[in-house]
DNA sequence: CAGTGGTCTAGACCACAGG
DNA sequence: CTGTGGTCTAGACCACTGG
């Protein structure tokens, strides 16, 4: 019976997480606070420190000042999305990426896109239309609204060469935003465009980023039938 | 030109990123070090490393030994989406939760179950189909498969009250696991279950568990039509 | 009130990788 | 080889909150 030496915080999280597995610690039970256990690993307090911050930031672990710390009862399942950029994600799979501006457009939005965006109803904004390719074939059609007075030099650039999303993400850096996934079919046009028939069903991804209080852009991703979006769990 | 004290990590992760929002420090460029940071915010160097390091992992920042830290040239967007319960995530809108349990039969699954699943093609797996409703209107069909060789006491389990999803937090805790998001039209049989037309689009989660090497569950879930799945940016 | 986690500090050693 | 981030330590004070 001999510590196995916890030198680094990995080593106890590793060993902390094995004992949340094998039920060694019960899910709602207590479990022994930073002192205690820094004393049985053999290491220092703020070490034990950084493997339980870890474990509860992963939502293992349920702690606070006074209760303790508790296994979760239900780990909450968090999944990480990495949103790449299209471009990366189609390179990545190892195919030839392309992209074609279908439309470049100064325009009153409807009143869902104005809404969202909280600007004037009657306001113009910059509405882009563009197809992203893969090896050639359609892959994702983007529909984006664009607010030409928060982005300074969006009513310039013409988005020919560059894709809206890479050019925005240079030039107008956001400070927050949200991000829906959906299902939808296409619009006969969007069909025609994606190759696809009407009755299929697409995946979603709509955006909506802000710079302060000021919408920078509203996009809508309509990707060919079949696409997924996976990560680990 | 007083120093506003920096004494938290929590105050140095803000200035850093309203330096990095405000372009003081651009993206690509590189950032003094950790310990030139702590000289000028006042602090010590390990609390200049906390607000680093969440930066870094915020994805705002690159960081690597002996190069330095930039500010993140392409801030990838990272959505962490929290994948509650269903009943948790109806009950939060204030609807009434009800759960129904459709069919429950051990069968030998397709083989792009039983290869998902890594179990052989000939082995029967509990198959489990149910429907999840919102103030008594359908809101997602389950469609599950267990291995009850790797959950202990599934074959007893009748998941005539308890969702299986539940019941399995509560019995089979999970090691790690993917998810999938994608979408699909329902089979007539599920648009009548799901009381949609055949060509409407469904929002599709799909989720592999596993227990070490042994996978636990694989289940299917298709919302009803116009169903989102939303967070922040 | 008192126990717990949250954080800061100063110093130290080390792993890594750029030059 | 050397500068950088990554981490550990021992000790300290504090904020929160349960009893």
């Amino acid at each position: 019976m001999t510590a196995p030496a916890f030198r680094d915080w990995r080593s106890v999280h590793d060993e902390v997480l094995r004992r949340i597995h094998a039920r060694e610690w019960a899910p709602g039970s207590l479990i022994p606070n930073e002192a205690d256990l820094a004393r049985e690993f053999g290491c220092a307090r703020s070490t034990v420190n950084r493997a339980l911050r870890t474990l509860a930031e992963a939502g293992l672990l349920d702690r606070r000042r006074k209760a303790g710390t508790r296994v979760a009862l239900a780990p909450s399942a968090r999944a990480t999305l990495t949103i790449s950029l299209l471009r990366e994600e189609i390179e990545m799979r190892g195919q030839r990426y392309s992209y074609l501006l279908r439309s470049r457009v100064l325009a009153q939005p409807p009143t869902a896109i104005s809404g969202a965006m909280q600007v004037a109803v009657d306001k113009s904004l910059l509405h882009i239309e563009a197809l992203h390719l893969a090896d050639g074939r359609p892959y994702a059609i983007e529909d984006r609204w664009i607010d030409p007075e928060v982005v300074p030099g969006a009513r310039e650039a013409d988005f020919e060469r560059m894709s809206a999303n890479e050019w925005l993400l240079r030039h107008a850096p956001y400070t927050h935003g949200e991000i829906a996934f959906s299902a939808a079919s296409p619009s006969p046009e969007q069909a025609e465009v994606l190759d696809c028939t009407e009755g299929a069903a697409l995946f979603v991804i709509d955006r909506l980023t802000w710079d302060g209080t000021c919408a920078i852009t509203k996009v809508r991703l309509l990707f060919r039938p079949g696409h997924e979006l996976r990560t680990a769990l």
